[in-house]
DNA sequence: GGGGCGATTATGTATAGACATATTAACCGC
DNA sequence: GCGGTTAATATGTCTATACATAATCGCCCC
Protein backbone atom coordinates (compact mmCIF):
# COMPACT_ATOMS: atom_id res chain seq x y z
CA UNK A 1 0.00 0.00 0.00
CA UNK A 2 0.98 3.27 -1.13
CA UNK A 3 0.76 6.79 0.69
CA UNK A 4 -2.19 8.88 -0.06
CA UNK A 5 -2.15 12.73 -1.19
CA UNK A 6 -3.13 13.83 2.32
CA UNK A 7 -0.60 11.44 3.66
CA UNK A 8 1.87 13.08 2.01
CA UNK A 9 0.80 16.31 2.71
CA UNK A 10 0.83 15.73 6.39
CA UNK A 11 4.33 13.98 6.02
CA UNK A 12 5.89 17.71 3.73
CA UNK A 13 4.01 19.44 6.45
CA UNK A 14 5.29 18.49 9.47
CA UNK A 15 8.80 18.44 7.60
CA UNK A 16 8.17 21.90 7.00
CA UNK A 17 6.81 22.37 10.77
CA UNK A 18 10.25 20.73 12.19
CA UNK A 19 12.39 23.39 10.52
CA UNK A 20 13.87 20.89 8.12
CA UNK A 21 13.36 23.35 5.61
CA UNK A 22 13.12 26.88 7.00
CA UNK A 23 10.78 30.11 5.49
CA UNK A 24 11.80 30.85 2.68
CA UNK A 25 13.58 28.05 1.58
CA UNK A 26 13.27 26.02 -1.51
CA UNK A 27 12.17 22.40 -1.14
CA UNK A 28 12.40 19.74 -3.84
CA UNK A 29 11.29 20.01 -7.34
CA UNK A 30 7.66 17.65 -7.15
CA UNK A 31 9.38 15.10 -9.33
CA UNK A 32 12.46 14.79 -6.75
CA UNK A 33 9.54 13.89 -4.02
CA UNK A 34 7.91 11.74 -6.28
CA UNK A 35 11.03 9.69 -6.46
CA UNK A 36 11.66 9.95 -2.73
CA UNK A 37 8.53 8.48 -1.60
CA UNK A 38 7.81 6.26 -4.68
CA UNK A 39 4.64 8.00 -5.77
CA UNK A 40 3.86 9.28 -9.06
CA UNK A 41 4.33 13.27 -9.72
CA UNK A 42 0.68 13.83 -9.53
CA UNK A 43 0.10 12.49 -5.70
CA UNK A 44 2.86 14.90 -4.74
CA UNK A 45 0.93 17.74 -7.06
CA UNK A 46 -2.15 17.42 -5.05
CA UNK A 47 -0.35 17.01 -1.48
CA UNK A 48 1.72 20.29 -2.36
CA UNK A 49 -1.55 22.10 -3.89
CA UNK A 50 -3.08 21.91 -0.60
CA UNK A 51 -0.27 23.00 1.50
CA UNK A 52 -0.29 25.60 -0.94
CA UNK A 53 -4.20 26.67 -0.17
CA UNK A 54 -3.63 26.90 3.34
CA UNK A 55 -0.78 29.59 2.76
CA UNK A 56 2.46 27.18 4.03
CA UNK A 57 4.22 27.45 0.76
CA UNK A 58 4.64 29.37 -2.14
CA UNK A 59 4.72 27.86 -6.15
CA UNK A 60 6.45 29.41 -8.87
CA UNK A 61 6.90 28.07 -12.36
CA UNK A 62 9.84 27.48 -13.33
CA UNK A 63 11.34 28.94 -9.59
CA UNK A 64 10.01 25.84 -7.62
CA UNK A 65 8.32 25.15 -4.60
CA UNK A 66 9.58 27.33 -1.30
CA UNK A 67 8.24 27.87 2.97
CA UNK A 68 6.39 30.78 2.90
CA UNK A 69 7.83 33.49 4.96
CA UNK A 70 4.90 33.20 7.74
CA UNK A 71 3.60 29.72 7.55
CA UNK A 72 -0.05 28.65 8.49
CA UNK A 73 -1.37 32.34 7.02
CA UNK A 74 -4.89 31.07 6.56
CA UNK A 75 -7.33 29.81 8.50
CA UNK A 76 -10.45 27.77 7.86
CA UNK A 77 -13.01 29.47 9.44
CA UNK A 78 -16.70 27.77 10.23
CA UNK A 79 -19.51 30.43 10.01
CA UNK A 80 -21.44 30.34 12.50
CA UNK A 81 -25.32 29.59 12.44
CA UNK A 82 -26.96 30.61 15.64
CA UNK A 83 -29.25 27.81 15.65
CA UNK A 84 -26.35 25.22 15.15
CA UNK A 85 -24.76 26.77 17.96
CA UNK A 86 -27.64 26.75 20.43
CA UNK A 87 -28.31 23.30 19.78
CA UNK A 88 -24.40 22.51 19.88
CA UNK A 89 -24.44 23.24 23.43
CA UNK A 90 -27.45 21.02 24.14
CA UNK A 91 -29.59 24.35 24.59
CA UNK A 92 -32.83 24.19 22.79
CA UNK A 93 -33.38 27.18 20.29
CA UNK A 94 -35.91 29.54 19.92
CA UNK A 95 -36.21 32.97 18.63
CA UNK A 96 -38.88 36.33 19.34
CA UNK A 97 -38.85 38.94 16.26
CA UNK A 98 -39.04 42.42 17.97
CA UNK A 99 -39.50 44.88 15.46
CA UNK A 100 -40.25 44.84 11.75
CA UNK A 101 -41.25 47.76 9.87
CA UNK A 102 -40.05 49.60 6.49
CA UNK A 103 -37.90 51.99 7.11
CA UNK A 104 -35.26 54.36 5.17
CA UNK A 105 -31.90 52.95 5.37
CA UNK A 106 -29.53 54.41 7.68
CA UNK A 107 -26.37 56.04 4.98
CA UNK A 108 -23.63 53.51 6.35
CA UNK A 109 -25.42 50.33 6.09
CA UNK A 110 -26.55 52.02 2.64
CA UNK A 111 -22.78 51.86 1.57
CA UNK A 112 -22.22 48.27 2.72
CA UNK A 113 -25.12 47.15 0.94
CA UNK A 114 -23.94 49.29 -2.32
CA UNK A 115 -27.19 50.22 -1.79
CA UNK A 116 -28.92 54.01 -2.20
CA UNK A 117 -29.27 55.96 1.35
CA UNK A 118 -32.91 56.07 2.37
CA UNK A 119 -34.55 53.05 0.31
CA UNK A 120 -37.07 51.88 2.20
CA UNK A 121 -36.32 48.49 3.45
CA UNK A 122 -37.58 46.08 5.56
CA UNK A 123 -35.85 46.20 9.24
CA UNK A 124 -36.02 43.45 11.62
CA UNK A 125 -34.78 42.48 14.75
CA UNK A 126 -34.77 39.30 16.60
CA UNK A 127 -33.94 38.07 20.04
CA UNK A 128 -31.96 34.52 19.79
CA UNK A 129 -32.92 32.29 22.61
CA UNK A 130 -30.79 29.08 24.13
CA UNK A 131 -33.33 27.94 26.54
CA UNK A 132 -35.48 30.94 26.72
CA UNK A 133 -32.58 32.68 27.90
CA UNK A 134 -30.91 36.10 25.63
CA UNK A 135 -28.04 34.17 23.78
CA UNK A 136 -27.90 37.46 20.71
CA UNK A 137 -29.38 40.13 19.46
CA UNK A 138 -30.13 40.47 15.80
CA UNK A 139 -30.63 43.61 13.71
CA UNK A 140 -31.54 42.64 10.20
CA UNK A 141 -31.99 45.02 7.28
CA UNK A 142 -33.79 43.15 4.16
CA UNK A 143 -33.66 44.35 0.76
CA UNK A 144 -37.11 42.67 -0.15
CA UNK A 145 -37.18 43.72 -4.22
CA UNK A 146 -34.11 40.94 -4.12
CA UNK A 147 -36.56 38.15 -2.88
CA UNK A 148 -38.56 36.24 -4.85
CA UNK A 149 -42.17 37.08 -4.67
CA UNK A 150 -43.45 34.45 -1.71
CA UNK A 151 -41.78 35.70 1.17
CA UNK A 152 -42.77 33.78 3.88
CA UNK A 153 -40.59 33.42 6.18
CA UNK A 154 -43.07 31.48 8.81
CA UNK A 155 -41.19 28.92 11.45
CA UNK A 156 -38.05 29.63 10.25
CA UNK A 157 -35.53 31.98 11.11
CA UNK A 158 -35.34 34.69 8.21
CA UNK A 159 -31.31 34.17 8.24
CA UNK A 160 -32.18 30.20 7.36
CA UNK A 161 -35.29 30.82 5.17
CA UNK A 162 -32.73 33.28 2.95
CA UNK A 163 -30.38 30.78 2.84
CA UNK A 164 -32.54 28.11 1.94
CA UNK A 165 -34.44 30.15 -0.69
CA UNK A 166 -32.58 33.38 -2.75
CA UNK A 167 -29.60 32.86 -4.87
CA UNK A 168 -26.76 34.83 -3.26
CA UNK A 169 -23.36 35.06 -5.37
CA UNK A 170 -21.00 36.89 -2.40
CA UNK A 171 -20.82 38.40 0.51
CA UNK A 172 -18.91 40.38 3.55
CA UNK A 173 -18.47 39.17 6.73
CA UNK A 174 -16.45 40.92 9.52
CA UNK A 175 -15.81 40.28 13.49
CA UNK A 176 -15.88 43.93 15.58
CA UNK A 177 -16.31 44.68 19.14
CA UNK A 178 -18.61 47.29 20.13
CA UNK A 179 -20.47 48.93 23.43
CA UNK A 180 -24.03 47.42 24.11
CA UNK A 181 -26.41 50.12 23.07
CA UNK A 182 -29.93 50.88 24.77
CA UNK A 183 -31.52 48.09 22.59
CA UNK A 184 -29.23 45.57 22.58
CA UNK A 185 -28.50 46.19 26.20
CA UNK A 186 -32.23 45.11 27.12
CA UNK A 187 -32.31 42.58 24.83
CA UNK A 188 -29.44 40.98 25.95
CA UNK A 189 -29.87 41.85 29.39
CA UNK A 190 -26.58 43.41 30.28
CA UNK A 191 -25.54 46.59 31.47
CA UNK A 192 -25.22 49.76 28.48
CA UNK A 193 -21.60 49.92 27.48
CA UNK A 194 -20.83 46.29 27.77
CA UNK A 195 -17.89 45.16 25.41
CA UNK A 196 -19.66 42.96 23.08
CA UNK A 197 -18.51 40.92 19.68
CA UNK A 198 -20.20 41.50 16.95
CA UNK A 199 -20.85 39.59 13.71
CA UNK A 200 -21.58 41.59 10.20
CA UNK A 201 -22.42 40.02 7.32
CA UNK A 202 -23.75 41.60 4.19
CA UNK A 203 -24.52 39.28 1.12
CA UNK A 204 -24.86 39.96 -2.33
CA UNK A 205 -27.00 38.55 -5.33
CA UNK A 206 -27.68 38.76 -8.93
CA UNK A 207 -29.86 42.13 -8.36
CA UNK A 208 -27.66 43.36 -5.62
CA UNK A 209 -27.78 43.64 -2.51
CA UNK A 210 -29.68 41.29 -0.52
CA UNK A 211 -29.49 41.55 3.30
CA UNK A 212 -27.67 43.27 5.76
CA UNK A 213 -27.18 41.58 9.34
CA UNK A 214 -25.25 42.47 12.93
CA UNK A 215 -25.40 39.99 15.40
CA UNK A 216 -24.47 41.27 18.72
CA UNK A 217 -23.39 38.34 21.11
CA UNK A 218 -23.65 38.36 25.07
CA UNK A 219 -20.55 38.75 26.49
CA UNK A 220 -17.74 36.26 26.74
CA UNK A 221 -18.92 34.86 23.06
CA UNK A 222 -15.64 33.95 21.34
CA UNK A 223 -15.37 33.35 17.91
CA UNK A 224 -12.91 30.34 17.38
CA UNK A 225 -10.66 28.23 15.08
CA UNK A 226 -7.77 26.06 15.06
CA UNK A 227 -4.31 26.47 13.27
CA UNK B 1 -8.97 24.77 -25.66
CA UNK B 2 -11.71 22.58 -22.51
CA UNK B 3 -12.28 24.19 -19.52
CA UNK B 4 -10.08 23.79 -16.24
CA UNK B 5 -10.97 22.90 -13.24
CA UNK B 6 -11.12 26.10 -11.52
CA UNK B 7 -13.79 27.33 -14.37
CA UNK B 8 -15.30 24.09 -13.69
CA UNK B 9 -15.95 24.97 -10.43
CA UNK B 10 -16.70 28.14 -11.26
CA UNK B 11 -19.75 27.35 -13.67
CA UNK B 12 -21.02 24.25 -11.04
CA UNK B 13 -20.96 26.65 -8.20
CA UNK B 14 -22.82 29.87 -9.74
CA UNK B 15 -25.29 26.84 -11.07
CA UNK B 16 -25.67 25.57 -7.03
CA UNK B 17 -25.74 29.62 -6.04
CA UNK B 18 -28.54 30.14 -9.13
CA UNK B 19 -30.68 27.43 -6.94
CA UNK B 20 -30.53 25.11 -10.21
CA UNK B 21 -30.32 22.67 -7.32
CA UNK B 22 -31.51 23.56 -4.30
CA UNK B 23 -29.88 22.56 -0.91
CA UNK B 24 -30.11 19.00 -0.50
CA UNK B 25 -30.56 18.18 -3.77
CA UNK B 26 -28.49 15.27 -5.75
CA UNK B 27 -26.16 17.02 -8.45
CA UNK B 28 -25.31 14.86 -11.35
CA UNK B 29 -22.77 12.09 -10.94
CA UNK B 30 -19.12 13.06 -11.80
CA UNK B 31 -19.33 11.17 -15.07
CA UNK B 32 -22.51 13.09 -16.12
CA UNK B 33 -21.10 15.95 -15.54
CA UNK B 34 -17.59 15.17 -17.46
CA UNK B 35 -19.98 13.67 -20.09
CA UNK B 36 -22.11 17.27 -19.92
CA UNK B 37 -18.50 19.69 -19.96
CA UNK B 38 -16.57 16.97 -22.53
CA UNK B 39 -13.61 16.66 -19.92
CA UNK B 40 -12.03 14.14 -18.05
CA UNK B 41 -13.64 12.94 -14.87
CA UNK B 42 -10.68 13.39 -12.89
CA UNK B 43 -11.47 17.53 -13.71
CA UNK B 44 -14.61 16.98 -12.58
CA UNK B 45 -13.56 15.32 -9.57
CA UNK B 46 -11.37 18.19 -8.59
CA UNK B 47 -13.63 20.64 -8.97
CA UNK B 48 -16.17 18.98 -6.75
CA UNK B 49 -13.59 17.86 -4.23
CA UNK B 50 -13.08 21.83 -4.25
CA UNK B 51 -16.56 23.23 -3.81
CA UNK B 52 -16.54 20.34 -1.19
CA UNK B 53 -13.70 21.69 0.78
CA UNK B 54 -15.78 24.90 1.00
CA UNK B 55 -18.92 23.41 2.30
CA UNK B 56 -20.74 24.01 -0.58
CA UNK B 57 -21.22 20.19 -1.19
CA UNK B 58 -21.32 17.15 0.64
CA UNK B 59 -20.34 14.15 -0.56
CA UNK B 60 -20.81 10.31 0.03
CA UNK B 61 -19.93 7.38 -1.92
CA UNK B 62 -22.48 5.70 -3.62
CA UNK B 63 -25.06 8.47 -2.41
CA UNK B 64 -23.74 10.69 -4.32
CA UNK B 65 -22.88 14.41 -4.39
CA UNK B 66 -25.57 16.48 -2.77
CA UNK B 67 -25.65 20.66 -2.31
CA UNK B 68 -25.32 21.17 1.30
CA UNK B 69 -28.33 22.72 3.04
CA UNK B 70 -26.31 25.58 4.40
CA UNK B 71 -24.07 26.37 1.67
CA UNK B 72 -21.26 28.66 2.13
CA UNK B 73 -20.26 27.66 5.78
CA UNK B 74 -16.94 28.00 5.60
CA UNK B 75 -14.54 30.96 4.80
CA UNK B 76 -11.03 31.31 4.51
CA UNK B 77 -9.94 33.55 7.09
CA UNK B 78 -6.11 35.76 6.50
CA UNK B 79 -4.32 35.28 10.05
CA UNK B 80 -4.01 38.73 11.04
CA UNK B 81 0.29 39.75 10.97
CA UNK B 82 0.22 43.23 12.28
CA UNK B 83 3.18 45.01 10.61
CA UNK B 84 2.00 43.69 7.32
CA UNK B 85 -1.52 45.36 8.65
CA UNK B 86 0.17 48.65 9.49
CA UNK B 87 2.34 48.90 6.06
CA UNK B 88 -0.46 47.76 3.83
CA UNK B 89 -1.93 50.92 4.74
CA UNK B 90 0.91 52.51 3.84
CA UNK B 91 1.64 53.60 7.25
CA UNK B 92 5.81 52.73 9.33
CA UNK B 93 5.23 49.62 10.98
CA UNK B 94 6.93 50.09 14.71
CA UNK B 95 6.65 48.50 18.34
CA UNK B 96 7.69 49.40 21.88
CA UNK B 97 8.07 46.40 24.23
CA UNK B 98 6.60 48.09 27.24
CA UNK B 99 7.05 45.46 30.13
CA UNK B 100 9.29 42.03 30.17
CA UNK B 101 9.62 40.35 33.05
CA UNK B 102 9.39 36.35 34.59
CA UNK B 103 6.02 35.63 36.14
CA UNK B 104 4.09 32.83 37.42
CA UNK B 105 1.47 31.89 35.11
CA UNK B 106 -2.02 33.38 35.46
CA UNK B 107 -4.54 29.98 36.25
CA UNK B 108 -6.82 31.16 32.72
CA UNK B 109 -4.11 31.17 30.87
CA UNK B 110 -2.16 28.00 31.89
CA UNK B 111 -5.45 26.43 31.06
CA UNK B 112 -5.21 27.37 27.53
CA UNK B 113 -1.83 26.81 26.90
CA UNK B 114 -2.79 23.29 28.57
CA UNK B 115 0.29 24.42 30.98
CA UNK B 116 0.78 23.78 34.86
CA UNK B 117 -0.77 27.29 36.47
CA UNK B 118 2.23 29.26 38.23
CA UNK B 119 5.09 28.03 36.07
CA UNK B 120 7.66 30.61 35.40
CA UNK B 121 6.95 32.22 32.37
CA UNK B 122 8.38 35.19 30.60
CA UNK B 123 5.60 38.11 30.11
CA UNK B 124 5.88 40.75 27.10
CA UNK B 125 3.88 43.68 26.53
CA UNK B 126 4.43 45.49 23.56
CA UNK B 127 2.56 48.10 21.82
CA UNK B 128 2.55 48.24 17.99
CA UNK B 129 2.59 51.51 16.11
CA UNK B 130 1.25 52.82 13.08
CA UNK B 131 3.14 55.92 12.28
CA UNK B 132 3.91 56.18 15.62
CA UNK B 133 0.59 56.03 16.81
CA UNK B 134 -0.72 52.84 19.13
CA UNK B 135 -2.23 50.52 16.99
CA UNK B 136 -2.62 47.45 18.87
CA UNK B 137 -1.16 46.44 22.37
CA UNK B 138 -0.17 42.76 23.03
CA UNK B 139 0.45 40.36 25.95
CA UNK B 140 2.06 37.89 25.74
CA UNK B 141 3.21 35.17 27.38
CA UNK B 142 6.20 32.44 26.24
CA UNK B 143 7.37 29.48 27.44
CA UNK B 144 11.35 29.57 27.10
CA UNK B 145 11.94 25.97 28.11
CA UNK B 146 9.92 25.58 24.54
CA UNK B 147 12.71 27.82 22.71
CA UNK B 148 15.83 27.17 20.95
CA UNK B 149 18.94 28.45 23.21
CA UNK B 150 19.73 31.29 20.94
CA UNK B 151 16.70 32.55 21.60
CA UNK B 152 17.58 36.33 20.31
CA UNK B 153 14.65 38.36 18.66
CA UNK B 154 16.76 41.82 18.29
CA UNK B 155 15.36 44.00 15.94
CA UNK B 156 12.27 41.75 14.83
CA UNK B 157 9.31 41.80 17.10
CA UNK B 158 8.58 38.36 19.33
CA UNK B 159 6.23 37.63 16.88
CA UNK B 160 8.27 37.36 13.88
CA UNK B 161 11.19 35.89 15.51
CA UNK B 162 9.17 32.62 16.80
CA UNK B 163 7.51 32.20 13.23
CA UNK B 164 11.01 32.43 12.09
CA UNK B 165 12.49 30.16 14.35
CA UNK B 166 10.01 28.13 16.04
CA UNK B 167 8.82 24.71 15.53
CA UNK B 168 4.92 24.40 16.18
CA UNK B 169 2.31 21.80 15.36
CA UNK B 170 -0.70 23.37 15.50
CA UNK B 171 -2.61 25.88 17.71
CA UNK B 172 -5.88 27.83 18.71
CA UNK B 173 -7.38 31.37 17.36
CA UNK B 174 -10.33 32.83 18.78
CA UNK B 175 -11.66 36.33 18.77
CA UNK B 176 -13.60 38.04 21.20
CA UNK B 177 -14.45 41.52 22.41
CA UNK B 178 -13.68 43.19 25.85
CA UNK B 179 -13.80 46.46 27.85
CA UNK B 180 -10.36 48.03 28.20
CA UNK B 181 -8.76 47.45 31.44
CA UNK B 182 -6.47 50.40 32.82
CA UNK B 183 -3.07 49.15 30.89
CA UNK B 184 -4.86 48.43 27.81
CA UNK B 185 -6.56 52.06 28.19
CA UNK B 186 -3.48 53.59 28.84
CA UNK B 187 -1.31 51.70 26.30
CA UNK B 188 -4.02 52.62 23.20
CA UNK B 189 -4.56 56.07 25.09
CA UNK B 190 -8.73 55.40 25.07
CA UNK B 191 -10.69 55.53 27.67
CA UNK B 192 -10.72 52.73 30.30
CA UNK B 193 -13.82 50.12 29.60
CA UNK B 194 -13.95 50.87 25.61
CA UNK B 195 -15.25 48.23 23.62
CA UNK B 196 -12.26 46.16 22.79
CA UNK B 197 -11.42 43.29 20.19
CA UNK B 198 -8.95 41.38 21.05
CA UNK B 199 -7.60 38.51 19.11
CA UNK B 200 -6.61 35.34 21.44
CA UNK B 201 -3.62 32.79 20.19
CA UNK B 202 -1.54 29.99 21.37
CA UNK B 203 0.69 28.16 19.71
CA UNK B 204 1.69 24.78 20.64
CA UNK B 205 4.59 23.12 19.47
CA UNK B 206 6.48 19.31 20.00
CA UNK B 207 7.36 20.11 23.73
CA UNK B 208 3.65 21.68 24.38
CA UNK B 209 2.67 25.50 24.79
CA UNK B 210 4.95 28.00 23.24
CA UNK B 211 3.13 31.04 23.46
CA UNK B 212 0.07 33.00 24.35
CA UNK B 213 -1.36 36.30 23.25
CA UNK B 214 -3.57 38.58 23.36
CA UNK B 215 -4.09 41.38 20.69
CA UNK B 216 -6.00 44.79 21.98
CA UNK B 217 -6.82 46.54 18.78
CA UNK B 218 -8.14 50.17 18.53
CA UNK B 219 -11.64 50.69 18.54
CA UNK B 220 -13.60 50.46 15.21
CA UNK B 221 -11.00 47.04 14.42
CA UNK B 222 -12.62 45.22 11.94
CA UNK B 223 -11.59 41.59 11.06
CA UNK B 224 -12.68 40.62 7.83
CA UNK B 225 -13.23 38.30 4.99
CA UNK B 226 -15.86 37.16 2.12
CA UNK B 227 -18.10 34.71 1.44
C1' DG C 1 -43.01 -9.50 4.86
C1' DG C 2 -38.60 -9.38 7.24
C1' DG C 3 -33.75 -10.04 7.28
C1' DG C 4 -29.46 -10.73 5.26
C1' DC C 5 -26.22 -10.82 1.58
C1' DG C 6 -24.33 -9.85 -2.70
C1' DA C 7 -24.33 -6.91 -6.92
C1' DT C 8 -24.17 -2.32 -8.36
C1' DT C 9 -22.73 2.27 -8.47
C1' DA C 10 -20.67 6.85 -7.24
C1' DT C 11 -16.89 8.70 -5.31
C1' DG C 12 -11.77 8.44 -3.87
C1' DT C 13 -7.47 8.08 -5.39
C1' DA C 14 -3.13 6.53 -7.91
C1' DT C 15 -0.55 6.33 -12.30
C1' DA C 16 1.76 7.35 -16.64
C1' DG C 17 1.97 10.25 -20.31
C1' DA C 18 1.45 14.51 -22.58
C1' DC C 19 1.42 19.27 -23.32
C1' DA C 20 1.04 24.25 -21.51
C1' DT C 21 3.14 28.06 -19.17
C1' DA C 22 6.06 30.85 -16.60
C1' DT C 23 10.52 32.01 -15.47
C1' DT C 24 15.20 31.56 -14.97
C1' DA C 25 19.71 30.67 -16.76
C1' DA C 26 22.75 30.39 -20.46
C1' DC C 27 24.43 31.92 -24.59
C1' DC C 28 25.78 35.01 -28.23
C1' DG C 29 26.48 39.06 -30.90
C1' DC C 30 27.83 43.62 -30.65
C1' DG D 1 30.01 44.21 -20.45
C1' DC D 2 25.31 44.83 -22.07
C1' DG D 3 21.08 43.50 -24.12
C1' DG D 4 18.31 40.40 -26.17
C1' DT D 5 17.18 35.75 -27.80
C1' DT D 6 16.92 30.88 -26.75
C1' DA D 7 17.03 26.70 -24.21
C1' DA D 8 16.14 24.36 -20.01
C1' DT D 9 13.27 23.40 -16.13
C1' DA D 10 9.56 23.28 -12.44
C1' DT D 11 5.02 23.70 -11.85
C1' DG D 12 0.03 23.50 -13.80
C1' DT D 13 -3.15 20.77 -15.68
C1' DC D 14 -5.78 17.27 -18.56
C1' DT D 15 -6.47 12.58 -20.07
C1' DA D 16 -7.30 7.71 -19.85
C1' DT D 17 -7.13 3.82 -17.13
C1' DA D 18 -7.31 1.12 -13.12
C1' DC D 19 -8.52 -0.32 -8.78
C1' DA D 20 -10.29 0.74 -3.90
C1' DT D 21 -14.07 1.84 -0.88
C1' DA D 22 -18.45 2.87 0.87
C1' DA D 23 -23.21 2.69 0.69
C1' DT D 24 -27.37 1.54 -1.32
C1' DC D 25 -30.54 -1.37 -3.79
C1' DG D 26 -32.61 -5.46 -4.85
C1' DC D 27 -32.94 -10.18 -4.78
C1' DC D 28 -33.49 -14.42 -2.43
C1' DC D 29 -34.53 -17.25 1.28
C1' DC D 30 -37.05 -18.22 5.09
Amino acid sequence: MSLGWEDLRETIGARIRAREWPPGALIPAEAQLAADYGVARATVNRALQSLAEDGVIERRKRAGTRVAELPARRARLEIPVIRLEVEGRGAAYGFRVTHDAEEPLPAEIAQRMRLAEGAPLRHLTTLHLADGAPHAHEDRWLNMAALPQAADFAGLSVNEWLVAHVPFQGGDLAFLAAPAGAAEAAALEVAPGAALLVTERVTFGPEGGITHVLLWHRPGHRVETTL
